[in-house]
RNA sequence: GGCCCGGUGGCAGAGUGGUUAUGCAGGGGCCUGCAAAGCCUCGUACGUCGGUUCGAUUCCGGCCCGGGCCUCCA
C-alpha cells in the first residue's frame, strides 16, 4: 500500500518512495536534555514511533532506520545546571534517563540510533569548515555564522523570506553578523562553560547543527522523512536544511534535496495555548504518571486527534481514553481462553494509517474490530477478530497488555485480590441462598472500593478495578 | 505588518460535492434476581455572508472568531 505524507516542504501529500526500500531512513529531533519531557514534548515521541511501526510493517523489519538524537550541549542546559548547581554531565544523564523511562512508560520503540550531540564534535567541527570552504559561512570574534545570503534557495521550507526575518526579527542583531538573517554555527565559551577546541578557539556548537552532523553521519546526506514538532520549522529545520544542503559532500549543489518529506507535528495545546516551557502552562509525562494516569491513556490521547492537528489534553480527555481503552480490554479479556490466531492486519487499518497517519480513523477502526468481536459467536470468527485487534492495536502500539493486569493490576491503597476473592465468594454463597439483599450490600460494598463486578452465565463473577 | 493553520452534533474527533464516521456522555429496548458487560435503537452536526452547481458541511471569494510562526520551544 503506498504511504503518503504531508510534507511541510510541498504543502500536500506525497508519497513515500524511499531512495533505498532496503533501508528506509528516517530522522525525528529529540530532546535537549534539560527538564522532564512534557506532554507536548511526547507528542512526537509517539507520532514518529507510530510512523516507525507502519514503515517496519510496510518495509520489513529490518529496513528501516530511525535516529532520534539526544541534544546535551545548547545554553538552555548550561542555565539549568547553574541554577540547579549541579554538574552538566550529572543534569544531562539524569534528565536522558527519565526521558527514556517516560518515552516507554507510553508505549514508545527505541529507535535505531540515539546519536548524542557531545560525541559528534569532530563532525560538527568538519562541517562547519566545509561551509567556511565553500563560502557558505564566516569567523568572526570568536563565532562561526552561516551566511544566509549565500543561499538563494533559503526560507523554502518556512516560507519565509530574508526581508521578513529582518522585518520581524525579535531580537537585535549581533554586530559580528554580515547579514542580520545570519545564524550561528559555532559560538566562543568561556573558561567555565563546556568548550571544545576548535580552529576558532575553544567553543561549543550552535543549535542547529548537531542534527545536520549526526543525520549526515548516520543515515547518509540524503535520506527519506525528517520529522519534529512544528515550532521546530523556523528556524531549527530551516537552519539544518540550509547547512545540510551546503555542506554536502556528494554532488553538492545537485539539488538533490536533504530529506524528501519533511513532517511536522501540531502543538499539544492547554486552554487553547500553545503548551510550552516559556508560557509554563505544561504538565509533564511524569507528573501525570505519578497521578496514576496510565502510559498508554496517555499514548491514546496523543494519537486521538491527526498528527498535524492542535491537541488539548484535558482531564476529561484522559478519563475518556481510559474509558476506551477498558472497552478494548474488557473485549479482549472475554476471549482470552480464545486462541491467537495470527492473521494479516485489516486493510482498512492499514490505508487509515498509510492517509497521512489517519490515526483517528485507525482508532475508528479499531472500535469496529472490538464490536464485531463483541459480536462473533463462532470460535474461528472470535480467533480471528482477536488476532486482527491485536494486530491493529500493536500497530498503533496499543493493546498489548493482559486484560487481566490491566484490570487487575495493583491499584495504591486498593483492597488486595485476596480479599476481593473472599467477599466474591461470600456474594457467591449469598445468592445461592437467593439472599440477594446481602449480595447486594456486597457489591456495594466491593463498588465503593472501586471494584465492578460482572456476573458471568457459568455463575462465576468477574472483577476489575475501575 | 507578512506568512501559515483551524472553526463539524452535549463533548472529543475523522471525513465527504448527493447515501452511517467512530468514541464518550445521554434516552429507549433486549439480556440479568438486580447489576455489570454486551447487543439493538434514538438524537438528524458541519462559524457567517455570498458565488459556482441540478445539488455544498465538502469547491471559490469576502467577513467574523480562535491558534501558530517571523531566530528559547516538540
Amino acid at each position: 500500500m503506498s504511504i503518503q505524507l504531508y510534507n511541510t516542504l510541498s504543502r500536500r501529500k506525497d508519497p513515500l518512495a524511499p531512495r533505498d526500500p532496503k533501508n528506509v531512513r528516517m530522522y525525528v529531533c529529540g530532546p535537549t536534555v534539560y527538564d522532564f519531557a512534557h506532554v507536548g514534548n511526547a507528542r512526537p515521541v509517539v507520532v514518529f514511533d507510530v510512523l516507525y511501526r507502519l514503515l517496519r510493517h510496510e518495509f520489513g523489519e529490518d529496513h528501516v532506520t530511525y535516529v532520534r538524537n539526544i541534544t546535551d550541549v545548547e545554553d538552555k542546559i548550561i542555565a539549568a545546571a547553574k541554577e540547579r548547581d549541579e554538574p552538566i554531565d550529572g543534569l544531562t544523564a539524569r534528565t536522558t534517563q527519565a526521558y527514556h523511562e517516560d518515552m516507554a512508560a507510553i508505549g514508545t520503540m527505541e529507535p535505531t540510533h540515539e546519536p548524542r550531540a557531545t560525541d559528534h564534535i569532530p563532525q560538527m567541527i568538519a562541517m562547519t569548515e566545509r561551509l567556511i570552504e565553500r563560502g557558505h559561512a564566516y569567523a568572526a570574534e570568536g563565532h562561526v555564522l552561516f551566511s544566509v545570503p549565500s543561499m538563494p534557495e533559503y526560507g523554502r521550507l518556512s516560507r519565509l523570506n530574508r526581508q521578513e526575518l529582518i522585518d520581524g526579527a525579535r531580537v537585535d542583531v549581533a554586530p559580528y553578523k554580515r547579514d542580520p538573517a545570519d545564524f550561528v554555527l559555532w559560538k566562543p565559551s568561556t573558561p567555565e562553560q563546556p568548550g571544545w577546541d576548535s580552529p576558532w578557539g575553544r567553543g561549543r556548537p550552535g543549535w542547529h547543527i548537531e542534527c545536520s552532523a549526526m543525520s549526515a553521519e548516520i543515515l547518509g546526506e540524503h535520506f527519506d522523512i525528517h520529522g519534529g514538532g512544528q515550532d521546530l520549522i523556523f528556524p531549527h529545520h530551516e537552519n539544518e536544511l540550509a547547512q545540510s544542503v551546503c555542506a554536502q559532500m556528494t554532488a553538492p549543489d545537485s539539488g538533490q534535496p536533504f530529506a524528501n518529506i519533511w513532517m511536522h507535528n501540531g502543538y499539544v495545546v492547554a486552554n487553547g495555548e500553545k503548551m510550552s516551557k516559556s508560557l509554563g502552562n505544561f504538565f509533564t509525562v511524569r507528573q501525570l504518571l505519578e497521578e496514576g494516569v496510565r502510559g498508554e491513556v496517555i499514548r491514546l490521547a496523543l494519537l486521538s486527534a491527526h498528527y498535524r492537528q492542535p491537541l488539548d489534553i484535558t482531564r476529561e480527555k484522559l478519563v475518556e481514553m481510559k474509558a476506551q481503552l477498558d472497552r478494548f480490554y474488557i473485549a479482549l479479556g472475554h476471549v482470552a481462553d480464545v486462541p491467537l490466531s495470527d492473521v494479516a492486519l485489516p486493510e482498512d487499518m492499514l490505508a487509515a494509517l498509510s492517509d497521512d497517519l489517519n490515526t483517528p480513523e485507525a482508532l475508528a477502526v479499531l472500535h469496529e474490530l472490538a464490536s464485531d468481536l463483541n459480536k462473533a459467536a463462532a470460535p474461528a470468527e472470535k480467533a480471528r477478530l482477536k488476532g486482527a485487534l491485536l494486530g491493529a492495536g500493536q500497530l498503533l502500539g496499543l493493546l498489548q497488555a493482559d486484560p487481566e493486569v490491566w484490570f487487575k493490576g495493583t491499584a495504591a491503597g486498593g483492597l488486595d485480590e485476596a480479599e476481593i476473592e473472599s467477599r466474591i465468594a461470600a456474594r457467591i454463597a449469598a445468592r445461592k441462598a437467593k439472599d440477594f439483599a446481602e449480595a447486594d450490600r456486597i457489591r456495594d460494598e466491593l463498588v465503593a472500593e472501586r471494584i465492578i463486578l460482572e456476573d458471568r452465565p457459568d455463575g462465576t463473577t468477574d472483577w476489575r478495578r475501575k
